[in-house]
DNA sequence: TACTTTTATAAAGATTTTATAAAGATTTTG
DNA sequence: CAAAATCTTTATAAAATCTTTATAAAAGTA
């Protein structure tokens, strides 16, 4: 059982070092990368949950690659650094991260802040999702249920349908749904997601061929809807 | 014009005040609280966008008035403190807080938290439109509704409607509607542009063929208004 | 008025997009 | 390692949307 994925970018070996050993010890997993360059490269093929970024990058300015990535990668990203003058902490929240850490930093805050950043703004204690009085997402358990009895889902589709859940209403392209399930390598992969949201019909519709959760918007994406409230 | 509101949770008057400026300033609406009972009173009957909050209040540890929050309450809270100890940023941070500043802080610093913090909680009525109180965007959720009942519409007739709404009042040309939503290679498919717009017509209009929203203005183009004088 | 141009609309035809099953490939699990 | 589960690809049918055609109505012009 593995954790969530953690993306470290520091020029410094020791640091990196330091990070992939506290980290692995709270359960993540780390992947690290020393230029802006291998960055940006990592961050594309392993999708990571969470990116530690250091501002000072031998090759480029930390904030520039804060600006590339923040072009399509919606997870959080935290800043680490040894400047601690308010233009460069504003320059840096304002470019799109979520939080910036002066070093050196504290290992424990550091971890507290990275949970705080995964969380997302969903309280722990609302860890389950009801929809219609029949369809029950239990974050917790990672679990779904049909009119009480378990719906056995893959991980992906999973995934997925967490992703409607939590967009509830709003049409998700294509695009989106395949770079945040999938990664950013898939977002042509079309065909992956006809596929699944078959799968995901058949498991959670109580009519697939006419489904009342799931609704497609023909050339844009797809629409996760519970009735009570669209 | 009113930005997002925020609730400023301290004891101190000074602070209370010197918050509601600064907030002010910045464009954002605000509410205060002197104490902990006070505080989660003001934010269910308010409902705020963001809570600024002192763990240091007279009646309540901060933490617990946290806790509380959070059992509902699922947007962002920043906490304020003149604690730095690692303990209790951690503590703040794992009971549901989504930043921790330190006392004092540095203004520009707190805005810019505010900003990233609230990023992604666009409110709703930022980026809805309505028409005449009857017909509505909804560009988050990429919906269009009539009388609260959801119309369909392709995405073709949907890109046309949200240039229409977005030009409220003016003609725009065949040339420049055909450029815009099908592309620079059709804007002598004038045809085109009056079967979708007799779609459209027939799917917002009240009585499709007297139109009140896109009118015809021959030889020309078309223009969408709003009467919204009732 | 008579004639031409422009617009509205329905409906048929063509194309694109989507749904689904099922086979093959890969990964995970026991 | 073998079996099971899952992912990926392929093929084909069905549905939705776009595009074209035809015709009637409206608007503009001589």
């Amino acid at each position: 059982m593995t954790g969530p994925l953690i993306l470290v970018v520091d020029d410094e070996e020791q640091i990196r070092k330091l990070l992939e050993i506290t980290l692995h010890t709270s359960d993540f997993s780390v992947k690290a990368a020393a230029t802006a360059k291998e960055a940006i490269i990592m961050a594309k093929t392993n999708n990571p949950d969470l990116i530690l970024l250091d501002i000072g990058l031998p090759d480029e300015s930390g904030q520039e690659v804060l600006k590339k990535l923040r072009q399509w990668y919606t997870k959080p990203i935290i800043i680490l650094s040894v400047q601690s003058d308010e233009e460069n902490i504003i320059k840096a929240l304002d470019n799109g991260a979520n939080d910036y850490l002066v070093k050196p930093f504290r290992t424990g805050e550091l971890l507290a802040r990275i949970r705080s950043s995964i969380r997302g703004i969903i309280p722990q204690s609302l860890n389950t999702h009801v929809f219609n009085h029949e369809l029950e997402i239990d974050y917790n358990l990672r679990a779904v249920k049909k009119n009480k009895e378990i719906v056995k889902l893959t991980a992906t589709e999973y995934d997925l349908l967490v992703l409607f859940a939590k967009n509830e209403g709003r049409v998700l392209t294509h695009q989106y749904l395949l770079r945040e399930v999938w990664g950013p390598g898939y977002v042509n992969q079309s065909q992956y997601l006809r596929v699944f949201i078959a799968q995901l019909r058949k498991k959670i519709e109580t009519e697939p061929n006419q489904p009342e959760y799931i609704l497609t918007e023909s050339r844009v994406g797809y629409r996760f809807v519970a009735k009570d409230n669209f």
